[in-house]
DNA sequence: GATACATAGTGAAGCACTTCACTATGCACT
DNA sequence: AGTGCATAGTGAAGTGCTTCACTATGTATC
């Protein structure tokens, strides 16, 4: 059994942040190094600017922490992060496979690539190929009995982890912060809304 | 001039997000697709940890696209994402230099690391060595003239792309995201609020 | 059956970064 | 002067991923 228990305070013990948590008259936390940044600047920004930069800073810098800890989370489980993503895909796919071409295309990896993915994986006995008899040009990837117990228990274990991260925001706080998100997308991708009041 | 004028919409053509965008009672984004996964998964989450869940995944694809712009932004204008951060790290800098430790020691990469990336940085002219006469052990990284004016015109890019990007979100809605961010780096860092009230 | 297309696999090269083990120089302290 | 520490640089290997150019197999179309 691979899954030894694995604490939060022991993959995040080197993360780092730089800047200087402050609370402003709202309560709300900011940088105060970063802000002292800004309004020294050469060409000083407006409001509306600051507030996006700020904004966005902070999002970019929780960004870099989230995925440096996803990263080791990985490496402490055998997998690389390309890895971790076919595996997940897999295990929410319908009998936990896929053909190799739809993979790639949803992870938005190139075919040659996920070849290599598949074949560490498979050499791993945590992913299995399937040749389909109907048409036999498609190859399934299939999560192996191994491979759905990894993916389980990091599963729980990732579920676990974000409480504690999530810790001290409260519900309308994570709605909040979701939403927002999603408008960033929105803007990053183009996509736009398709349903309405679920 | 390398300068040449790049369009948002240029770098965001292939940004692509897998989900399903949909409106909640509330008037707040959320992933329909995702959140009917959840729904179905076997072992079915709390009201707490759904919302926590479907916070943080929004806020991984929020992770993912920016990285991915930034990536991208960086290599149009002949960087890496390592290399960007050097010459931010140094615009931001007293006298736009920083010894080659403490830079290393700034940016999180190990001394070995620093070397390469100044070396690289440096055949591109966008960075000097300097020596420091006082510690001969010392050497500084500057960024050149050439240097400051392409970190500059990085800087205003960025800022119009980030207001793009921030678009419809209010700025009330803007300083919760920061907020939120902050309290999640507050979290996973283990750093803690150290002033107050500015 | 010939042709065109789709799917998967291969080999080789390159990039960015990491780690480990090592050298060379210079400061500082005794 | 000698010892120990700090700073920077080097070489070599490895990882994860990307791209390009190519082969092999199988299906579908005419």
């Amino acid at each position: 059994m691979k899954h030894f228990t694995m604490h939060f305070s022991e993959i995040k013990g080197d993360c780092r942040f730089n800047g200087t948590l402050a609370t402003d008259r709202a309560g709300r936390l900011y940088d105060s190094r970063f802000r002292q940044a800004i309004r020294s600047a050469r060409r000083p920004l407006s409001e509306r600017e600051t507030r996006a930069v700020e904004a966005l800073t902070a999002l970019r810098i929780t960004a870099r922490l989230t995925r440096q800890l996803m990263d080791r989370w990985a490496e402490k489980h055998g997998l690389s992060e390309g890895r971790l993503h076919v595996l997940f895909r897999l295990a929410s796919a319908p009998d936990h496979q896929l053909p190799l071409g739809e993979l790639a295309d949803q992870l938005e990896v190139t075919p040659r690539n996920i070849t290599g993915l598949i074949d560490h994986l498979e050499r791993d006995g945590l992913v299995e190929r399937i040749d389909d008899p109907a048409d036999r040009r498609l190859t399934y990837a299939r999560l192996t009995a191994a491979g759905g117990r990894r993916i389980d228990g990091m599963r729980a274990q990732g579920l676990e982890w974000q409480l504690k991260i999530a810790a001290g925001l409260s519900t309308e706080e994570l709605d909040q912060l979701r939403h927002a998100c999603l408008q960033l997308i929105e803007n990053m991708t183009g996509k736009s809304v398709t349903e309405k009041s679920a």
